[in-house]
DNA sequence: GAATCGTGGTA
DNA sequence: TTACCAAGATT
């Protein structure tokens, strides 16, 4: 941290900053379903889902999920495939699997009781420092610092912080910050407030620094900058990938579903068939495909192939969905691959693209 | 340090 | 429509 952030650290009053932002966050701070209790196991839950997810987004994830899985031991004793299903839909659902595997963890290691040593915390499966913070102070009320896109956001702008936040090396800058300003009278409503404040007031676009509380405590609103702040560099575009679906019946009104790897984009997820689009003969590239993939022999039906796009942070699939009619083949199938029926196709977890297939498969009845 | 990893909402 | 955004972690 260079010295002239330093100083502008220093100039700032944080008790009255602390008492400023904390007093109004117990006014104004939203009803939320993981505000409910300090159990640090459902604050923990809550701090995965939200990780780049919007809050509305989450509470319906979030009931169902403590409903289901409603403490460490329910979360770690349930099945993986029951785990995954319930965040279908939410996205990047590796934080799913690391969850149940640090809950695992906790269940075996710690007896069931979250840790409250930072390094423990951090030492957990899809803990960052970001989560290990918030975890620490909002369960356990200790000191330190919670620093997401809202807290860089809000402190770039209170301190004139002028760091591209896009770059992983600013956030210690902010971490060092926030140390220093944390309200150690409640650091688990200081940590809430800033990101609360970002959420509500302090806005990337248009900040409403008219009602803001901590507007006398802000270098950017002093020197009118805040429209400015924070600076952050773009992304790359994203790539576009041009899939073949399928989707191959059976006799029995069963379709083709295959599990996708363990690493990588959608792991574990279920999906129909597909492939890279390799030239123009699509109905002719799909038997061969399903010939040599998955040993089916298939006839590809003469109907309209219908269009579903996917679109990914850094990935585009534009997807071209044809059915095949299969003439029943008693060979075994791959590993990760089955025949389902309309019941059973509901119960796997399916990427929001795919689940929209399927759901036009059952339309058909 | 840059790329990867989802999805739905919004200007 | 395009681009960006949202309580980040992992590789």
């Amino acid at each position: 941290m260079n010295e002239e952030l330093e100083k502008r650290i220093k100039k700032v009053n944080a008790k009255k900053f602390g008492d400023d932002l904390v007093g109004w966050f117990e006014q104004e701070m939203r009803d939320l379903p993981w505000r409910e209790n300090q159990d640090p196991y459902r604050v923990w839950v809550s701090e995965i889902m939200l990780q780049q997810t919007r809050v509305d987004t989450v509470i319906p994830y979030y009931n169902r999920f403590m409903e289901q899985f409603p403490t460490v031991e329910a979360l770690a004793n349930a099945p993986e495939d029951q785990v995954l299903k319930a965040w279908e839909g939410l996205g990047y659902y590796s934080r799913a699997r690391n969850l149940q595997a640090a809950v695992r963890e906790v269940h075996e290691t710690y007896n069931g009781i979250v840790p409250d040593s930072p390094k423990e915390i951090f030492a957990l499966k899809g803990v960052g420092p970001y989560t290990a913070g918030a975890i620490l102070s909002i369960a356990y009320g200790k000191p330190e610092p919670a620093v997401d896109g809202n807290v860089m956001r809000v402190m770039s702008r209170i301190l004139s912080i002028w760091d591209d936040i896009a770059k992983p090396a600013s956030r210690k800058v902010f971490e060092a910050a926030v140390r220093e300003l944390i309200y150690r009278e409640n650091p688990s409503y200081f940590n809430q407030a800033l990101m609360e404040l970002g959420a509500i007031v302090c806005t990337p676009t248009s900040p409403s620094c008219f009602l803001c509380p901590v507007q006398s405590h802000c270098a950017a609103f002093a020197e009118g900058s805040q429209q400015e702040l924070p600076v952050k560099s773009k992304k790359k575009a994203a790539k576009t990938v041009e899939l073949l679906t399928v989707i191959a019946e059976n006799n029995k009104g069963e379709v083709l579903v295959t599990q996708r790897p363990e690493q990588g984009l959608l792991a574990n997820m279920w999906e129909f068939p597909s492939f890279e689009k390799n030239g123009t003969d699509i109905s002719s590239q799909m038997s061969e495909f399903l010939l040599s993939d998955y040993q089916v022999e298939a006839v590809i039906t003469d109907e309209e192939w219908l269009a579903q796009d996917h679109i990914f942070t850094h990935l585009i699939w534009k997807m071209q969905v044809g059915r095949a009619k299969v003439s029943m083949a008693d060979t075994a199938l791959p590993e990760k691959t089955l025949w389902v029926s309309k019941d059973k196709i509901e119960k796997l977890a399916m990427p929001v693209s795919h689940r929209k297939i399927a759901n036009r498969w059952s339309a058909l009845t």
